[in-house]
DNA sequence: TGAACATTTGAACAACTGTTCATATATATA
DNA sequence: TATATATATGAACAGTTGTTCAAATGTTCA
């Protein structure tokens, strides 16, 4: 869709100033993209419990299945996600991968989230 | 799915002595659905400009949907969304509601996904 | 090497989500 | 009251997402 397209509404001056300049200081598209991506991880209850579980103790992949009592299989491609957004990371130990959270951001923005939620 | 039907790994005592721990600390299934649900508001782009226009300063629907360039039946539905996770508040003036957040949590979520963006 | 175990991967399907379009509601003013 | 403007809402549609099932990969140990 055009800019031209959208309807401008009748404010005052006040607001169109504030719209352009707004406008000017507008981070590129793919900046808002990025940080949705990242949120919309943390936007399902089954890697949120992941990552729960992470905060106590570095666990492999059957250990989490158990844990949360879900299928091995279901957990591997939610850690998939979770490792391609760099929230965590694996070490393999044999025939186990282990997983634990790869900074202290992960636990942060889960912390800051509850807070909202308890208010 | 019933627990019992997950099949169990034969991992060593550490193991199964850490998932025992972590099922017994594990909160309500509630409380993990309410933090994804609000981590899903974020996860969308349209939101999170949204909420960064905001935060510069109050405006009207016909001012977001000008500045975003989008429709205002589109930035409508998406403040309702916003509304209902109390990440923003507003007040009707004349015709207009203006819009605002509703309070700083949401800011300092948006920082910390920044900071794992840029890093 | 072959058997057993742990994890990963791909395809398929149902469920969910965001935008559009048309229409309804609410407010101000002539 | 009638008209214009601002916002909200509902239905519909395409696109996305999470789980399951089946099969592949990788590792250990006899």
């Amino acid at each position: 869709m055009k800019i031209q397209d959208i309807e401008m509404c009748d404010s005052e001056f006040v607001h169109t100033e504030a719209v352009g300049g707004i406008k000017e200081k507008m981070p590129a598209e793919e900046s808002f993209y990025d940080l949705a991506d990242l949120f919309k991880v943390f936007g399902d209850s089954t890697r949120i419990k992941i990552l729960w579980a992470l905060e106590n103790a570095e666990m492999c992949v059957c250990d989490i299945s158990a844990a949360l009592a879900m299928t091995q299989s279901a957990i591997s491609h939610q850690l998939r996600i979770l490792k391609q957004a760099n929230l965590v990371k694996n070490r393999r130990d044999g025939k186990a991968v282990y997983y634990s959270l790869s900074d202290s951001h992960v636990k942060l923005i889960i912390d800051q989230g509850l807070d909202h939620i308890n208010e």
